[in-house]
DNA sequence: TAGATTGTTAATCGATTAACAATC
DNA sequence: TAGATTGTTAATCGATTAACAATC
């Protein structure tokens, strides 16, 4: 195991990736499987899945290749996914409230327990069983809750407001659905969903670009 | 202008942030700007935007910088959003409709024209004017309308069915939302986004990898 | 003109791929 | 044991940064 330097970005983006392919070798009752095998599934090189393994341990065994479900385990742990989370989201328009009833996120450990708005129209309103606050609310909630991670899906202005409060009341995390960079210290983690900057990949691509 | 090799998708990945942050410096009454002083507030190097940009053409000038108007237009151009684009969504449940409900996407000229499910309760409903229609009429729809990208906003296994069809009746590009890799010819370009994925990022980085 | 700043080449850094000895 | 396949080092490739001549 390689564990002199850190672990690259671009590595660990590709880890739920394996952890979707494992999971779904194991649903089709599949235990055993090799660099080389996956590679050909995942179209990438056998070369880069042991590479990147490799950062985090010795999974597999030479003449046999990975137990699928000891390494499935292991990149669960690897991205804390053996914890669960609570979520918070502000911003309790169409976005905050598909985010709220997509169930997946629950099956995976990430559990919504409050949507925060400051239009009156929806505050008391309930989404999937969450109560939608008044933002006013936002920073007494954050002291009486353990809140993991704070998701915004506001309009960017606010998302610029929201972030220090979430970053002075503890949060660790912050899903950014606002179209905007945020400012945050080192220690709280920031994770950019940026819709439209995607669109505009495809936009790209169709064209090609032409002078 | 260097235009001799491929431009890479980092490149590419970059250019939305830019045509943003000159967007919003357009908002501010600047008319020129350096690579250094752009640099300072994406905080990017210099070297980097100057590497970036030149991949495309020559749109600075020694001793002046950037005109940020010029810019703005050139990367507008660039990313095709000087054209407008048709859209079609594939999956009318929470999140396909707080999709058309955002005006962002309109604004840039990415236009929903149609919504499409296999949920009777949803047929014939209507979101922010754009009625929902049967899947089953999916590719009559194709084949009768200008359709540029499809939207896969629905479980995986529909949307792997859901693929082939657009991409036999011309689609040029692909929204996926589903947590599936798609495979589809070169011809067609798939953008993903795997929120899943996103979130086990955030996951990832607030534990720290433990042994 | 002198100062500023680009466009571009060269240097560095990091990530991916190839190769193979170790070993199950 | 012989074959398969890992873990890991070395080679390659590509992307980022630094440097600077060109020039506005």
């Amino acid at each position: 195991m390689n564990n002199d330097k850190k672990i690259s970005v671009a590595v660990i983006k590709r880890l739920p990736r394996y952890y979707r392919y494992l999971g779904d070798l194991l649903d089709n009752g599949i235990t055993r499987i090799s660099s080389n095998d996956l590679s050909k599934r995942m179209n990438v090189t056998a070369s880069q899945i042991r590479q990147d393994l490799n950062k985090f341990g010795c999974f597999g065994q030479q003449g046999y290749g990975y137990n699928v479900e000891l390494l499935y385990e292991e990149i669960k742990k690897i991205l804390g996914l053996n914890k669960t989370y609570n979520l918070i989201i502000i911003g309790g328009g169409n976005l905050g409230q598909a985010l709220v009833n997509y169930s997946n996120f629950a099956r995976r450990g990430f559990n919504f327990i409050a949507i925060f708005d400051r239009n009156p129209k929806l505050i008391g309103l309930t989404v999937s069983g969450i109560e939608i606050l008044d933002v006013a609310e936002l920073k007494s909630f954050l002291e009486n809750n353990r809140v993991d991670i704070g998701v915004l899906a506001l309009p960017k202005d606010n998302a610029k407001q929201v972030a220090p409060i979430l970053v002075e009341n503890g949060i660790k995390g912050i899903w950014n659905f606002s179209h905007v960079d945020l400012d945050v210290p080192d220690n709280v983690v920031v994770e950019n969903v940026h819709l439209t900057d995607s669109l505009m990949q495809i936009s790209y691509a169709i064209n090609g670009y032409v002078e």
